[in-house]
DNA sequence: CCAGACGTTGTT
DNA sequence: GTCTGG
DNA sequence: CCAGACGTTGTT
DNA sequence: GTCTGG
């Protein structure tokens, strides 16, 4: 799937490129997403993600795990843009809520990660009311996840190698 | 009515 | 498609 | 978030 | 400076 969510509605899929987080906050409002969070959800699959601490003026990558190691669900949409030629482009959004206690000395906001046993309820397709997906939408416990600095090569997409997770000595 | 936005982040 | 602003 | 582009014409 | 792409 391409990573910016593509509404239906789109003259121009190019939308989707500022269409990568959605607040949980205001996801079941937003035009852009509220028909997603009512009837497409999805769960985005990851073992790590990383956020930038500000220290002065510099800018350290630090990336975010499970002390378990294993991997986890972030709540995502997801959407399909159908072009001209009728060509159908998947397209898929993460939310975003606050930082919990081990991510606000890093940066305010996080990913929104599912705890295992609310995963099938975020999938459940008859859930209409989005209220009721409200209480989900929560920052995961910090006491279960760990932060470590990686090197400034995480600033490039383009490096994609075992270098931009390895921990910074 | 029509036109234009539709989003978050961080920074000022 | 739907809402907001002009 | 950060990095990288930001443009058109004509020629290969 | 602002937008797009990754």
């Amino acid at each position: 799937m391409r990573w910016g969510l593509i509404p239906h509605w789109a003259k121009d899929p190019k939308i989707g490129s500022r269409m990568i987080n959605a607040r949980a906050e205001t996801v079941a409002e937003k035009p852009a997403f509220r028909d997603a969070l009512r009837r497409r959800r999805c769960l985005v699959l990851a073992d790590g993600f990383y956020e930038w601490q500000r220290s002065g003026g510099a800018r350290r990558p630090m990336r975010i795990v499970m002390r378990s190691g294993e991997p986890f669900a972030f709540a995502g949409l997801w959407s399909v843009w159908t072009d001209q030629q009728s060509n159908r482009i998947p397209s898929c959004a993460i939310i975003t809520t606050e930082a919990n206690d081990l991510l606000r000395p890093i940066h305010y906001r996080m990913p929104v990660i599912l705890p295992r046993d609310l995963e099938d309820l975020w999938l459940e397709a008859n859930v209409d009311d989005p209220g009721a997906l409200g209480n989900v939408l929560a920052p995961y416990p910090g006491g279960a996840m760990g932060v470590y600095q990686v090197s400034p090569l995480v600033n490039s997409a383009t490096n994609d190698g075992p270098e931009v997770i390895a921990r910074l000595a």
